[in-house]
RNA sequence: GGGCGAUUAGCUCAGUUGGUUUAGAGCGCUACAUUGACAUUGUAGAGGUCAGAGGUUCGAAUCCUCUAUCGCCCA
């Protein structure tokens, strides 16, 4: 079965192979089970107008990691997949394509646009998943959701419907922000401020007497057209004597009194603030208690309204505000405009400046929902990594508001509720009723026209999803989840409400555990953006790196809690590694040829054979050693240090030196079935470290498992069984064993370069041993010591002295020598040893210090004294031979 | 204004409850190496007063306080 294997991995061909071959044989499908534990994870869906972005990556990299790892722990591994139907941004887009027809949706009809949104979603929704896939994600596929599938718009109504009999569900006219582009009230949350340098404008209103004037400070001078009265703290003594006084709104000509409110800040502008109830939020609730008018000057379009004078009509509120201020300005009404530095709000989505705007919405009421959701966090029923994220929960849970869920679109779920044709009453009910109206028996109804905001599906994810509100199998073995992964940035819109719901809907939290991934920044730290065009298509990086390599990148680079910076080309991280591994797994199955005389896979796998030897135990004990690091660092949510811990055992262990080892061994060993147990110990080594890998690798690790593998026993690495730490398999002394050898390779190594030996020459070396234990490591080892550093006679003894032109380095008490007949360069020696004796002489001050203080004496714990005594001794030794040999140059 | 985070090598970052640390890695840099796993490589090297100042401690990159700079969230 000579294969012949490409140098260096390429991926293009491999990936699209394997994922083929997982979803054929179904890999990645789920089904409630006796046998096993679930595992559920849910995606946070992403848009259907989505792309996929570094962020998406990073998010579901992650996700793929923990739904990998536990199916090969033996879990029934859930990852649900699916999208969101993203109502403004979805409604944009397809108003866009209808705007370059030279159409608009009104001209259409609702029914009409809906049945185009549906039609766009059919072709283009779907691009965010194929993309996806493309990562390697191991979602099960049939499960896919949208959360405008019939299930989940009939738990949706459901849900509203419960809310609204339980009584946490109310309409009413209130101040909502309004953003004037997409023509839909927002929520709080959806709104984004930004400092920005505006004006504040001092304008004086004229009392009707005649009696002078009050001068007010406005940010939003055209909003005085709704002005039905001019607030003063009733505690302001600069005002107390014109409380009740009647003004005369300037332009319109309106009469309003003074009033005297708690509410203003006396320190801020003149004192005396405008109240405009029906555009913004705080001058509603005065008006509330004063029993002002609310006069509404804007229209949907955030254009001047009905209800201002003629002039102004129509005009944009910029507009507006320019044209007032020129008036005013006219009127000797201006008192002087300054700079000042504004919290502008802006729709989250589009960008627009929001206003607040007056108007009938729907809301729900969030306290009690709040309360024992904010309880299951603090009472660890829900960990947050990292944890600090549960003091932002906290404090939005403690101020929580009424969430506005009704949206003025035409994509989205209708608002469950029905209106009597006749009368006007309404009803709440998750299907259109078929009854006689209660009030006046008549039969006929029309649906509210608004939508709900596209949380409230998706917050009824992790249940709406298994089938809620049917208490289904899937339901009952699936939920709850166990891990969210999500970007911090959503913790209000989505998380906080999803736990909400699940306590509310499932008397159960929806997750346990929350991992806040990092965000994904440019590498100058700039977050990635579309205007900025600096986000890398992750497709591009794909194709030039490979998936596997994008993946392992990703997470290597991203600590828990912190930001991470990318680029396209860190990915060589990923893609030298992906190579590293693809030469590694080369070299065995180019030496398995070889021996192909032998059965390979009917050999005895390590340790249970004979030949098992110094470099077999030390790899064997490194990676039990790493196994338990992994599964740790996992078990922790460290992503980044699981990827750091595989990296460094399959290029630093496994490559650099047990692999040299093992060519060692070939090279020696002449009888061919030795030469092919060898082998396969090296091969089954291989195979842990390709399934240690595989969650943060699955591509490169599946082919190569799947030439590699010895054992047969699993069609894909996929649902093979993931390693566990096997303390029997660890030999205690073998670590420390083998850092000597290396440590003395590599000072020959330095050696050999400090005289300038061309690395091809072969040297003469001299050991004099610390001690028995020293000598007989170095005894059994020195085949190993000869390759790795290029010797070609190792001479090992106490009764050694040293050569007459040599080199020499001490190695934790042990001598080393380097012969070099002629080739000693006796100054660079001599500099050499003196450096080395300055710094073993700092070493050893320092820790007499230590040993010298009697409170550290007194205080520290035994083991730890005796740690320093070992090591001065050692120190001591060092030094003692350091000097000798230094005097012995020349 | 309130809260949170960051500051360690030229760059990007590890350093988990203070003591196996003589502060590590990757990239970059310097030197050398190419007949078989890999130049997407190997070997060796240079490079750090752990932002600054105090404090706690026998012992601090690590804990506490303050300061400076940068970033994020909320008002």
């Amino acid at each position: 079965m000579k294969k012949e294997i490409p140098k260096a991995y390429s991926p293009s061909e491999i990936e699209d192979k394997w994922y083929k071959y997982w979803l054929d044989n179904k890999l990645f499908e789920a089904r409630p089970r006796k046998d096993k534990k679930p595992y559920t994870v849910v995606i946070p869906p992403p848009n259907i107008t989505g792309i996929l972005t570094m962020g998406h990556v990073l998010n579901n990299s992650i996700q793929d990691v923990f739904v990998r790892w536990k199916r090969m722990r033996g879990y029934e591994a859930c990852w649900v997949p699916g999208t969101d139907h993203a109502g403004i941004a979805t409604q944009n887009v397809v108003e866009k394509s209808l705007a370059k027809e030279g159409k608009d949706r009104h001209s259409l009809g609702r029914e009409k646009f809906v049945e185009l949104v549906w039609k766009w979603r059919e072709e283009y929704g779907g691009t965010i998943i194929r993309q996806l896939k493309k990562l390697g994600v191991s979602c099960d596929w049939t499960r896919e959701g949208f959360t405008m599938d019939e299930d989940l718009s009939r738990a949706v109504r459901e849900v509203f419907v419960r809310l609204y009999n339980k009584g946490l569900i109310y309409r009413g006219k209130y101040i909502v922000n309004w953003c004037p582009k997409d023509h839909t009230a927002i929520s709080d949350d959806e709104v984004e401020y930004q400092e920005k340098e505006g004006k504040l404008y001092y304008l004086r209103y004229p009392f009707e007497d005649g009696s002078g004037y009050i001068v007010v400070a406005t940010t939003r001078p055209e909003t005085m057209l709704g002005d039905v009265a001019v607030a003063v703290n009733p505690a302001d003594e600069r005002y107390k004597h014109m409380v009740g006084k009647t003004l005369v709104l300037p332009i319109v000509g309106r009469k309003m009194k003074v009033i005297a409110d708690d509410y203003v800040d006396k320190e801020f502008g003149t004192g005396a603030v405008k109240i405009t109830p029906a555009h913004d939020p705080n001058d509603f609730v005065v008006a509330g208690r004063h029993d002002l008018e609310k006069v509404i000057v804007l229209d949907t379009s955030a254009r001047i309204s009905e209800n201002a004078p003629e002039k102004y009509r129509g005009l944009d509120r910029f507009k507006a505000r320019k044209q007032i201020i020129e008036d005013l300005e006219g009127l000797g009404l201006v008192e002087k405009i300054v700079d000042y530095k504004l919290s502008i709000g802006e729709c989250y989505r589009c960008h627009t400046v929001i206003e607040p705007y007056l108007s009938d919405q729907w809301f729900v009421k969030m306290k009690p929902l709040a309360e024992p959701a904010l309880m299951a966090v603090r009472e660890g029923k829900i960990h947050f990594y990292p944890d600090r994220w549960v003091k932002t929960y906290e404090h939005w849970m403690e101020n929580i508001r009424d969430w506005c869920i009704s949206r003025q679109l035409w994509w989205g779920h209708r608002i469950p509720v029905w209106y009597c044709n006749n009368c006007g009453e309404f009803v709440v009910s998750a299907d259109q009723p078929a009854g006689q109206c209660s009030k006046c028996g008549g039969t006929s109804y029309r649906q509210d026209e608004d939508v709900l905001d596209t949380w409230f599906s998706s917050w009824l994810w992790p249940f709406s999803l298994f089938g809620w509100p049917e208490q289904t199998p899937d339901l009952k073995y699936f939920y709850p989840t166990n891990t969210l992964v999500t970007a911090a940035d959503i913790i209000f819109f989505w998380v906080a409400r999803m736990i909400m719901a699940g306590i509310e809907f499932c008397g159960e939290v929806p997750f346990r555990e929350v991992y806040f991934n990092s965000i994904v920044r440019d590498a100058q730290g700039r977050k990635m953006s579309k205007s900025l065009g600096n986000s890398p298509d992750p497709l591009d990086v794909i194709r030039d790196y490979g998936a596997d390599a994008l993946r392992f990148t990703i997470l290597y680079l991203a600590p828990l809690g912190q930001d991470v910076l990318f680029d396209s080309t860190k990915c060589e991280i990923g893609r030298n590694f992906a190579n590293k591994i693809w030469n590694a797994g080369r070299f065995l199955l180019m030496n398995r040829d070889k021996v192909e005389t032998q059965d390979i896979k009917a050999l005895p796998v390590a340790p249970d054979n004979s030949i098992f030897d110094f470099a077999d135990k030390w790899i064997v004990t490194r990676m039990h050693h790493t196994i338990r690091d992994l599964n740790l660092s996992l078990e922790n949510f460290r992503i980044n240090d699981a990827s750091r811990i595989i990296y460094d055992f399959v290029w630093h262990d496994y490559c650099d030196w047990y692999v040299e080892m093992v060519k060692e061994r070939l090279n020696q060993e002449t009888g061919e079935l030795t030469r092919a147990i060898i082998l396969s110990n090296a091969i089954s080594i291989f195979e842990t470290a390709l399934q240690m890998l595989h969650p943060f690798m699955p591509f490169v690790t599946e082919e190569l498992y799947s030439v590699v593998k010895t054992s047969a026993d699993y069609d894909s690495i996929s649902v093979s069984e993931f390693p566990e730490y096997e303390v029997r398999l660890v030999d205690d002394g073998v670590e420390s064993k083998m850092s000597l050898i290396q440590e003395i390779v590599a000072t020959v190594r330095a050696m050999r370069k400090e005289a300038n030996v061309p690395p091809s020459a072969k040297v003469d070396v001299v050991i004099k041993p610390k001690d028995e234990m020293t000598l007989e490591t170095i005894s059994e080892n020195q085949s190993y010591i000869r390759r790795l550093a290029k010797v070609e006679s190792l001479t090992i003894g106490f009764a050694i002295h040293k050569p007459e032109t040599s080199a020499s380095a001490v190695v934790l008490g042990t001598e080393v020598f380097l012969s070099l007949e002629g080739l000693v360069n006796i100054d660079a020696e001599r500099d050499r040893l003196q450096k080395e004796i300055a710094r073993v002489k700092q070493v050893i001050a320092g820790i007499e210090s230590k040993l010298s203080n009697e409170q550290f004496i007194s205080r520290a714990p035994a083991t730890v004294i005796q740690k320093e005594r070992t090591k001065l001794e050692t120190m001591r030794l060092s030094l003692l031979k350091l000097e000798e040999n230094v005097q012995t140059i020349g």
